[in-house]
Formats: structure tokens, C-alpha cells, sequence
DNA sequence: GCGATCAGCT
DNA sequence: CACAGCTGATCGC
């Protein structure tokens, strides 16, 4: 979940995958892709409002973005505010202070992000110099080294800051099956058993998100079967995908989905309804795709797991792995980090995490240091088996608003972080609290 | 009635 | 593990 508040240092009347609050007052907008948890504010009658009053404000994301969000009614008021950008164009954008009066030049470059349908990076080059902000990737390994725009003729670009996907940025998800593999794992199954009879069908549960498009793609392409969803007119201009999906049930792969599912599984009928063809009861297996990832040096086990007579998960992510994050900022080398992701609340862990990315990926380590302040609590070279007091993890009873994880332990420099301190966003957005109780747990140490 | 937030679920 | 998102309850406007 990102919890980038929406503004980079450099540029700060921009506003990009966040739009309450302090982005109310943006000169300008970009979204990177079309997850919920980047959209925060952006069908608020607040920005409504403001889109009103400031007719020179605009939202910029590429084209296949834009034709995911207005297939939306909620967001149709948009329409005429968004500017498509085409990818690895280099477009100059000129920024026009509605107070002051004054103007300024930045150049946007979206690239390629491999997360989801019209995923982008965002690489800005202006007057305090180039950032890229990277919203949701999973890029395998050289793909930096692939994009020319990050590339001044032979060199990489000299990069100030990049705002990182930092998902899976630790050590434990060293490594992510490639998505090929993944893909071609998956692809067996299926292929195993649909063509046992035609009886034999398989549901995909995926998780209400785009992301999941090239799988169906590539599964239609190979089987010569459709796939079965609830909704398909989002992709009526995007042909490459319309073709391989179907709102017709009748098809061996289905991916469509109902609030209760499970319930329709149990009763050996499929989230859309289908239970037989010609009064012959349908033979379903179930593919729930999910992230798996392995440490550096244990050995990569099957991509595919049986998880009952009928179900299985699969490996798929939308992030990149731990190493593949290292490829890629071993490879730009900016001068500052900045995490887009802090996972539910953990602070730190993701001191720890950036550390170690800064100590051999960046030029300096001023990236620290603009972080917020809750990255700034130092991180002890020992840190033992701390136990939560009591009267903390009782508050109100609510367990999230408790902390998860009842001991922390770090180890020296260049060693792994074991147990978290794991709190709740809940507890973050309660600074007082949760300060007092870090330092607290830091006291102990 | 709507948005924001949260618990719970998947 | 962690992801992205839904539903339903509650609260405030």
C-alpha cells in the first residue's frame, strides 16, 4: 500500500498518486496507474471544487490510464482536465503559480512500469534537477539498463532523488520468480488440466485489481481459450486485451468473481454461476495467484502449490523483488531514496531496509535525513527481545491499535532484521503515541 | 444521503 | 508472509 504523502521535495507544487490535503493547492497532477491506493482524493468534492476555479489544472497519466479511469462514472468529471501522455516521450509542461504569476518549465518522461495495464515511472528534469518517481514497479533485472530516456547518450542521467516502490524492498524477498517463469508455470496447470475434457474448468481468483491482464492474454493466446470476466468494457479500446477476455460463461478459464465465492466453490458452481454443461457437473480447480518470494540462498521450490484437493496457488507479483530493486538503484545511483511504501507502520524496519540500499546503491546518504521524522529514530546496532507493556497493547481492545509484533529484535550491522516492530497506520496517524512508545521500545534496547 | 474511517474478509 | 479491494458498521455533516 503506498503511503507516499504525495509531494517530492524538489518539486513540490507537483502532486502525484495522492490528492487531499496539502495536494489540494497543486499546480499540477500525475497518476501512475489506476490502483485505488493511488487515487486518494481524486473524486473528493474538494478537488471538484478546485478543478472549477482552476481551469489551468491538469492530470497527467499515459493513455491506457486514462481510459481505465473514465471508464468510471465517478470520474467522469475529469474528462476534459486529463492530458494522455504517450510513454517515453519527453513532454515539456510549463507550470503556471496561480498566485504569483510566474511560470516554469519541467520536462515529464513517463517510462514503463510493468506493474499493471498503462503503469507508469515518472522521470522529472527541471530546474532542481532530475528526480524519478517510480509509483508501483516490478522491473526485472537490466531493464534500467534498457531505457534509453534514463540514459544521456552513453551514461545514465545524474539523478537527484527516486521515490521507490519499496514493497518488497528487504532482504527476505530476495528473489521473486521472473514473470515469465511464473507465467509458464501457471500456463501447465491450466493446459493440464483443461484438456482432461471439456469438462474440466479453471478459475483464476484474482484479486478486484488490474494487473492480472497479461496473464489472461498469455493464456488465451496459448490455450485458445477465453477468459471469463464480470466486466470487460474498460478494455474496449485496448483490442490486444478485448479479444482474450469474454463475458460468454462458457469457456474452460474463467476469472470472474462474486462477493461470496467460496460459498459458490463449495457448491461446485463457478463465482458467475455456471455449474454444467449438457447436465454434466463442471470439474473446477481453483489458481489463486500470490507473491512468493525466496531468500538469497535457499533454493527456489515449486512456482505452483497444491493447496487442497481442488486448489492451488501460484506465483505472480506486481512488485519487484528485493534484488531487482537493488539492479535497479545499483544501476541509476541517485543521491537520495525516498520509500513510497512504509509497511503498516514499521518504522525501523524500513530505517534498516533504506540503510542498507543507501550504504551500496547511492551516492551519499542525505536521504535520511528528509525523511519524516519518525524515519530518523536511530537504529541501535543490539536490539533484544522487547516486550510490549501491557497497558499499550490493551488500548481500547482494538487489536489494531495494539502492537502486532511483541518483540524486536536487530542484530549488528549487515545483519537481518528478525522480528519487527510492527505497528498499525492507525498508531502512526497518533504521533504522540506512537513516539513515546518507539522511544520507549528503544530505551529497553 | 454522502464521505471518511475502521473491522473483517479474501 | 503481503497485495488490492470490497462490504458493512459507525460517525459526522
Amino acid at each position: 500500500m503506498s503511503s507516499f504523502g504525495g509531494r517530492m521535495r524538489e518539486y513540490p507544487w507537483l502532486s502525484l498518486d495522492r490528492f487531499d490535503r496539502e495536494n489540494l493547492r497543486a499546480r499540477a497532477y500525475f497518476l501512475s496507474h489506476c490502483h485505488k491506493d493511488h487515487m486518494k482524493g481524486l473524486r473528493a468534492p474538494s478537488l471538484k471544487r478546485r478543478l472549477e476555479c482552476s481551469l489551468k489544472v491538469h492530470l497527467y497519466c499515459s493513455p491506457v490510464t486514462k481510459e481505465l479511469l473514465l471508464t468510471s462514472p465517478k470520474y467522469k468529471f475529469w474528462e476534459n482536465r486529463i492530458v494522455a501522455l504517450e510513454v517515453e516521450t519527453p513532454t515539456q509542461i510549463s507550470l503556471l503559480d496561480e498566485a504569483s504569476g510566474e511560470k516554469e518549465d519541467i520536462v515529464v518522461t513517463l517510462l514503463p512500469a510493468g506493474h499493471c495495464p498503462g503503469s507508469v515511472m515518472f522521470l522529472f528534469q527541471g530546474p532542481n534537477g532530475t528526480v524519478l518517481y517510480t509509483g508501483d514497479f516490478r522491473l526485472a533485472k537490466g531493464e534500467a539498463a534498457r531505457m534509453e530516456l534514463l540514459h544521456s547518450g552513453t551514461r545514465v542521467k545524474d539523478i537527484q532523488s527516486v521515490y521507490l516502490d519499496t514493497t518488497f524492498c528487504d532482504p527476505r524477498f530476495y528473489q521473486i520468480p521472473s514473470r515469465e517463469e511464473c507465467l509458464n508455470g501457471i500456463l501447465e496447470l491450466v493446459r493440464s488440466w483443461i484438456t482432461l475434457s471439456r469438462y474440466h474448468v479453471v478459475w483464476l481468483n484474482c484479486k478486484a485489481a488490474y494487473g492480472y491482464e497479461y496473464l489472461f492474454t498469455n493464456l488465451s493466446e496459448e490455450l485458445g481459450v477465453k477468459v471469463h470476466v464480470n466486466k470487460l468494457d474498460m478494455f474496449n479500446n485496448m483490442p490486444e486485451i478485448l479479444y482474450h477476455v469474454t463475458t460468454d460463461r462458457h469457456t474452460q478459464i474463467h476469472a470472474c468473481r462474486h462477493p461470496r465465492d467460496d460459498d459458490y466453490l463449495r457448491g461446485n458452481r463457478l463465482p458467475c454461476g455456471m455449474t454444467s454443461r449438457n447436465g454434466t457437473p463442471l470439474r473446477i480447480i481453483s489458481v489463486k495467484p500470490s507473491t512468493m518470494w525466496f531468500g538469497e540462498r535457499t533454493r527456489k521450490t515449486n512456482i505452483i502449490v497444491r493447496t487442497g484437493e481442488s486448489s492451488y496457488r501460484a506465483c505472480f507479483s506486481f512488485h519487484s523483488s528485493y534484488s531487482e530493486i537493488k539492479d535497479f538503484l545499483g544501476y541509476i545511483r541517485p543521491v537520495n531514496v525516498y520509500p513510497n511504501v512504509v509497511p503498516m507502520g514499521s518504522t525501523a524496519d524500513e530505517v534498516v531496509k533504506i540503510h542498507f540500499l543507501l550504504k551500496n546503491q547511492i551516492k551519499s546518504p542525505q536521504g535520511l535525513e528528509l525523511l519524516p521524522s519518525l524515519y530518523k529514530i536511530p537504529v541501535f546496532p543490539t536490539i533484544t527481545s522487547v516486550s510490549i507493556p501491557a497497558p499499550l497493547s490493551k488500548c481500547r481492545g482494538q487489536k489494531s491499535f495494539a502492537v502486532l509484533a511483541q518483540k524486536a529484535s536487530v542484530r549488528g550491522e549487515g545483519a537481518r532484521v528478525r522480528n519487527l516492530i510492527s505497528v498499525t497506520e492507525t498508531l502512526l496517524q497518533r504521533k504522540m503515541f506512537l513516539l513515546s512508545s518507539i522511544e520507549f521500545l528503544l530505551s529497553l534496547a
